[in-house]
DNA sequence: TGAAATTATGCTGGATTCGACATATTCTCT
DNA sequence: AGAGAATATGTCGAATCCAGCATAATTTCA
């Protein structure tokens, strides 16, 4: 298993080497898990072209360092709307983001 | 106040007359608001293209039709995660997501 | 008009997520 | 190697969301 897979279903909760590598995803969670995937790695390709911790970051948008972190991870409990508020309020318009969900995943 | 605005502010949780009139939206809130609305809005139009009553819709993705309703509605409690995995089991593509993403608010 | 179908809204208990803080781990220098 | 910075992870109470069901409101059409 590569490691983007093994990044994937860890991220959708799975634990690497259970039944998840027979069964694969459905494509709708694996389309769902993608977009959380690209947008977590805007947000982290954002920060690092502004220079800034996650700590800087975090005070800038109004959240902890923490929150950031799980955020970057694309942790299974971050909700896209959290990744799509926090992307907003970093200044990346909606067309961006329209243009990120394009990319391979 | 025209009936977009006010849907919008409505969605956000708004009860139409209070202080939102005054204060606006943050380009935030905005932006987020929009996303939804533009998701919701192509939720419908892929159920209606397909000539399904929401029962009908709500079935095929394992969903309620109260379900269904709230989120065409682009209710309150309907978050952007699962707009997006009706969008997905709907057959929708992540490309055409991003399109719809686009489309001026 | 009125019955049937369709859509919208109220409610609730259980599950999930959020924000916040503490602490652990990893990275980066010298 | 070791200090300090940066990032990741554990935990918890509060807030929010979800599924499901009941019922109200609206639309359709004979």
């Amino acid at each position: 298993m590569n490691n983007q897979r093994r990044k994937k279903l860890e991220a959708a909760g799975w634990r690497v080497g259970n039944a998840a590598d027979f069964l694969g995803l459905t494509e709708t969670e694996d389309a769902f898990i993608t977009v959380k995937l690209l947008l977590s790695r805007r947000l982290k390709e954002e920060r690092e072209r502004r220079k800034l911790t996650q700590k800087e970051m975090a005070e800038r948008i109004h959240l902890t360092q923490s929150r950031i972190a799980r955020m970057e991870a694309s942790d299974r409990e971050v909700t896209i709307d959290a990744l799509l508020k926090a992307l907003f309020a970093t200044g990346v318009s909606r067309q961006e983001v329209a243009k990120t969900l394009t990319r391979a995943a």
